[in-house]
DNA sequence: TATTGTTATACTCTATAACTATA
DNA sequence: TATAGTTATAGAGTATAACAATA
C-alpha cells in the first residue's frame, strides 16, 4: 500500500532537518542561526526588531542568536544611525563568504533533487507543490489568530 | 521567477512545523512527544531502547519524554515480564483514543492537501516525492557515517 | 505613552558521561 | 562484561514578563 502524499512530505522535512544539522555540525551554527544569516544576506543590516518578525520569533530570542553569532564572528552589531534605541546587525565580511557557498551548495542541492525526479514529472511537482504550500499557508492562517477553536 | 523545488520544501516543512505545533498548543503535547505517541500506537508496548532507537535519539532523552507523557497520562511504564532491568512503555487507554482522532485528523489532512493538487497532477507528485525522499535518505546516509568530508 | 533591546526566569529537546541494577 | 535505565551536567531554542533607554 502507498504511503500518504502527507507522510512523504513529512519525512523530506525530517530528512532536510537531519541533513542540514550535519552539515553545520562542528561550525558552530545550527539550523535557527542559519536561518537568521540567511535573512541578513537577503535584507542587508537589520534591526532587532525586524529580525524576530522575519524569523516569526520573539525579540528576546533575536538577542540570543545574535548574542551566540556574534561571538563566533558571523555577524556586527552597529549603531542605529537614526535611532539611539536600536542597532543593526550585518553580516561580517567572512560570513558573507559562507552564505555565498552556502546559497550555491543550496542550488546544487535543488538540481541533484531535481535530477531524482523523472523529467516528465518535473513540472507537475512544482506545481503540485507549489499548491500544497499555498494551502497549507492558508490551513495555518486561518487556524492562527483563534485558538480556542472555531464554532458559532 | 519560480521558486526552486527545494525553496518550497523547505517551506512546506516549515508551516508543518507551525501547524503541529499550534495543533498541540495547551494540549501538554509537543512535536517530540507526539511522534513518541505515534511509534507506540503502531509497535504496541516498548522498551525505552527501542523507542530511542525508532526515535533516532538518545536514551536519556527517552527518559525525559516518557517522563513528561507519564506525568499528563499519555503513557504508563509497566515491568517488563521477562527482563528486570526494562520497562514496558505503553499507551494509557485515553492516548488510544487521542491517538485514533490524530490518525484520522492526519488522513483528513492529507485529503484535504491531495485535493489541493491539479487531478491530472497528483501521480505525478507522488512519484516525484518518493523518488525527492529516496534520494535525499541516501544522501543523508552516505554523508552520515563520516564527518571529516569525503575523500580518496 | 510606545518602542528597542536586555535581564530574569522557565520549559523543552537534545547530548555525553557516570552510575545502578540486572543479564 | 554488556545492557537498560537513571542521575548529573550542559547547550540550544523558545517564551513571557519586567526593566532600561530612547522616541
Amino acid at each position: 500500500m502507498d504511503p500518504l502524499l502527507i507522510d512523504r512530505l513529512l519525512q523530506i522535512a525530517d530528512l532536510f532537518q537531519k541533513d542540514m544539522g550535519r552539515a553545520f555540525a562542528g561550525t558552530g551554527l545550527t539550523t535557527a542561526r542559519v536561518h537568521l544569516l540567511w535573512i541578513l544576506q537577503h535584507s542587508g543590516p537589520s534591526t532587532q526588531q525586524s529580525l524576530a518578525q522575519a524569523c516569526d520569533v520573539s525579540p528576546r530570542n533575536i538577542t540570543g542568536l545574535v548574542d551566540a553569532l556574534e561571538k563566533t564572528g558571523h555577524v556586527r552589531r552597529t549603531p542605529h544611525p537614526a535611532d539611539r534605541r536600536a542597532v543593526l546587525v550585518e553580516l561580517t565580511p567572512s560570513a558573507i563568504e559562507t552564505m555565498t557557498r552556502m546559497q550555491r551548495e543550496h542550488v546544487e542541492l535543488d538540481a541533484s533533487l531535481m535530477g531524482a525526479v523523472a523529467p516528465g514529472d518535473r513540472d507537475a511537482v512544482l506545481r503540485g507543490l507549489t499548491a500544497i504550500s499555498s494551502h497549507l499557508e492558508r490551513l495555518v492562517a486561518d487556524a492562527g489568530p483563534r485558538d480556542d477553536g472555531p464554532s458559532s
